[in-house]
DNA sequence: ATTAAAACTCGAACGCATTCGAAAATATTG
DNA sequence: CAATATTTTCGAATGCGTTCGAGTTTTAAT
């Protein structure tokens, strides 16, 4: 009878990342811990490991999830023939929404996806999701004639995902205390990256 | 007798501070524990924490030292003349050669500093001498009239900061993997910013 | 010099992520 | 339907960072 165990793995695998979810949600990662998703999910916490590498993973899992959904969102939402500045705000700002409803998610979030201790495939596949989104933008740019042809996409999609990591970071570290001057820092920073600075 | 205590702490700070740097450089950071460090050190691992917060303390105490070095290496370097860019390159390469030089130590470090777990006043007053010094960089670059006077310099400096961050991301990402090529992607990164990418 | 307060030390204990290894569940073969 | 091989499970054990608390040393006050 083929099937039994891959039905089963299916549905333990829900069963962890549903139950982390629920748990992350409510108490926090960091105070989460491996047992209590094993408690929740009615299994043993040795078995968590047959499913996930680490408690990271699962996280990652989770982060992954919700910022498909935003990112899925993003391509619905008509910004059409909305300035590059314009749409570019509006997508890095729907990615620091996360980022602030719950600011212990967000910051352990970031470490994993920028400075990874385990390089996993998930987030590479991430990366190039997120690229891609910008870079449709900047080809749309291009063809507008609004953006050199000149530049690499690709280096425009760092430039402008690099900025919105240097504003995350002075998030982070109480610099930016508010969404809205959060907001008003990215278009100031990508003003500058859109118009130069020399003279 | 005033003074047996503070001279004792001092000594003990000391000799912490010295055995994890020759067990963190021995064996890297993830695989000395604090019992290592004690026991280097002649004393009891308990101790270590009225010393240093926790482990990440002793690390982030070792690496400002480093780059305090290299900091002030920086002020003697004579670049009097030289454009912006090059500056700018100059500095940032010289930070990046310490995440080269131990890619495990230069990951725990960007990730305590750029998204700190604890958010200690150690690194608020390392990033100040951080921005310091691109700060006196811009300040020279309006007086000779090569950047515009309307641009506040710290919005500069967290401009160039982030690009510099985003092309460390791609080091430990694994896209970016000699220091030529690293160096390369500053100076693509830099030159958009100073020259603007629109039309 | 005596003594009470404060600071320092360190082995034991705690909580937690992760691994081990033997037992149980399932698949495969003759 | 055995009998054997493979996977999956989970309590116990490991290792580590950090905290506790009792004992010790230094300081301050009388």
């Amino acid at each position: 009878m083929a099937g039994i165990r891959e039905q089963k793995k299916i549905e333990t695998r829900q069963a962890i990342y549903t139950a982390a979810v629920r748990l992350f949600a409510d108490k926090g990662f960091e105070t989460t811990s491996i047992e209590d998703i094993a408690k929740e999910a009615g299994i043993g916490k040795a078995t968590i490991y047959g499913y996930f590498a680490n408690k990271d993973e699962i996280f990652l899992y989770y982060c992954d999830n919700q910022l498909s959904d935003a990112f899925s969102q993003f391509k619905q939402d008509s910004l059409e023939g909305r300035p590059v500045l314009e749409k570019l705000v509006r997508f890095f700002m729907l990615k620091f929404c996360f980022v602030t409803q719950n600011p212990e998610f967000g910051r352990q979030m970031m470490r994993e996806m920028i400075f990874p201790n385990h390089n996993s495939p998930q987030a590479q596949q991430h990366d190039q999701r997120y690229f891609e989104i910008l870079d449709s933008i900047f080809k749309d740019a291009q063809d507008q004639g609004r953006i050199g042809e000149g530049h690499d996409r690709f280096m425009l999609s760092v430039h402008f995902f690099s900025l919105y990591l240097g504003m995350v970071t002075g998030w982070f570290k109480g610099y930016v205390s508010k969404p809205d001057e959060a907001e008003n820092i990215l278009r100031i920073l990508f003003k500058q990256a859109l118009e130069g600075v020399q003279i």
